[in-house]
DNA sequence: CATGAATGAGAGTTCATTCAT
DNA sequence: GATGAATGAACTCTCATTCAT
């Protein structure tokens, strides 16, 4: 059975390979830019072998899509060990921010980007979304029973803050911060996120 | 005279136009999907002849860019009148959802597009957007004269305030809030601002 | 009767215009490169207008053609004068190569360019192309009455004498003397032509 | 290993393919009016295809250039074997134009065309070139040393040889033999450069 | 498994020309 | 007499995709 399993194993590697390779063109050029013929020579391989992989541009990016929201998954769910909900809180937007410094590609690709795919596909990625996406509500419902929020609507506040992050990620990574100091940009985006927790604490 | 009059009137009409049927695609399929041949057949006239009223593509583009630079302008400006700066700053923040609420297309073009213009052209509109941006630190400041935002940084505070409201546009026109109902979605963006403003007003 | 006169002589002023403009252009881009638009900017009129005095390119191309027979024809015809055949001979090769010279673009249209005009209207050219061509062809008759070119073909020796200055004119014009000093360049070509009459003349 | 082989081969044929049929059509309606569309058609492939073979226009002609190049080498370095060096001019001259009879289209593009080409790549073709050219200039200076052309100027020697040959070429090629007669047109190339190599001789 | 070869469709753009005014 | 507006046709070139090998 070792055949098959390392054959197994192999495709998923090629597949890795291609989406990463991908996921950095789509980030350097965007979607449209980025051709499949680019993609093929970027990992020394004709176009026709990425169509043994994926059926087709779509599939690719879908797939790039939902590793996406696996790393996203993984850098919000540190924070669960955090007992405190509002200290969780805190580190929940930074390690939103964090991925989306540290991975603007895929950031991009999955809170940005327009995505030309089949909506079928998009189920998928989103219930990975999901799942994130419950992290922050809880922690918001736990807030509130600890007495943060008074008389707020969850949903509203759950909206506003991740609002606020996706702003703060949204204006680096499309480049619009064209009036702040080019130094020192990171840092703005960690302190503003800091000052609206201190806002959220107080609230 | 009245003839050339006349003339300047309908050339100017063809340039709104053209303007608003391009605006429309690039909304609905971005700027490298929308095609000149789109555009021409959306207003039933050729190819050739849009390159009578634009030199490119990109001009096309920048004069769409610079129009909505200068509604987005009138809707922030209409603030002024407003004497109380925390007050001034609540409407500040409406208008901008107004203005992406009543103008997705525009807005999406201006801050969230990634724009493939020359750098030369796009000074000119950044001009006018930095028109509206102090409309946003003025405010700012008079607040912390008033006695707001102790203790913090007036740059930090502006540019949360900024990511704050551009979070939720985004979110929105880029079709990112599928984990809120459908219904009342235009109504909760205008919500979060006012919990928003009311935690700066506390803050 | 002073008004139809004048307007005719300003419709030929401004077909000489249009002429002039165009060959200028003609020269420095080709026949290809050179649009009406083109030609329309540079006398800064509409390029409708160009209508109204040339059916098409084709027919200003040609306008151009039978004033550049003409011009040509009037440098070759100065050597007329000249009563010794073989003087007649070295002063033609000097005026062909000089016409070149001082007009690389009527040369070029004349000469070389590949004619993209109807059969029809070539004709009227070749007239006038007929006249300068027996210029040649009558003092190369006369010579051999006088006993230059024994026991040749007087068809062979025009054809040769016409080749070489030709040759020599086409060299330069379109460029194709890069193995021959920069400098001195136009010098060279009635260096080559003096000589080639030597040769003549001692034949 | 016949399978590689068998593949070479056939792209090689296919890039003669296109390049000999390409040839013909810049010969028949010049560079501007040759599209790829035209040569695709002519080949019976798609516009694309070309692509494969050839990255743009300007690389396609400078392949036939530097072909054109080669075979015209080919031609001349025929008169090597002949001792005489004005025997081997004689030679030289009508393996001139026997390579511009026989090979109208290549001698069209690589001496009268005028050349849309990047610099560069020119400098290799002119290379060829200048081999070629160099079989002219040694012929002269050995002329010269067997005691031709007494008290004449090497450069400007050669500069009329060319000129002379080129002149009868061009005049054929560009069709501008009107005025004798369309029989024994050929034949009066061969005859013009004949009595023409006569003169050098007693010169 | 991998690919070379091929292509239909479509991109932005320019041109010669026409015609109502 | 002059033109502004318009267009059909053509251009070079790129792309996602397919398929026989």
């Amino acid at each position: 059975m070792g055949i098959a399993e390392r054959k197994e194993r192999e495709k998923e590697e090629m597949k890795k390979l291609i989406i990463e390779t991908a996921t950095g063109l789509f980030i350097d050029q965007g979607f449209d830019k980025t051709s499949m013929r680019n993609i093929a020579e970027a990992i020394e391989y004709s176009p026709a072998t990425i169509y043994l992989y994926f059926k087709d541009k779509s599939e690719l990016f879908n797939a790039i899509h939902v590793q996406g929201f696996q790393m996203f998954f993984d850098y919000l769910s540190k924070v669960m060990v955090i007992e405190d909900p509002m200290e969780r809180m805190d580190m929940l937007g930074r390690q939103y921010i964090s991925f989306a410094v540290e991975n603007p590609g895929y950031y991009d690709l999955m809170f940005i980007m327009r995505e030309p795919m089949n909506a079928e596909k998009n189920e998928e990625d989103w219930l990975q979304g999901g799942t994130s996406h419950s992290i922050l509500t809880n922690t918001v419902a736990e807030c509130i029973e600890k007495g943060y929020f008074k008389g707020q609507n969850a949903e509203v506040i759950s909206f506003m803050i991740w609002s606020q992050v996706h702003g703060i990620c949204a204006m680096m990574i499309r480049d619009r911060m064209k009036f702040f100091p080019e130094e020192g940009r990171e840092e703005l985006l960690f302190e503003a996120k800091k000052v609206f927790t201190e806002m959220l604490r107080r609230f």
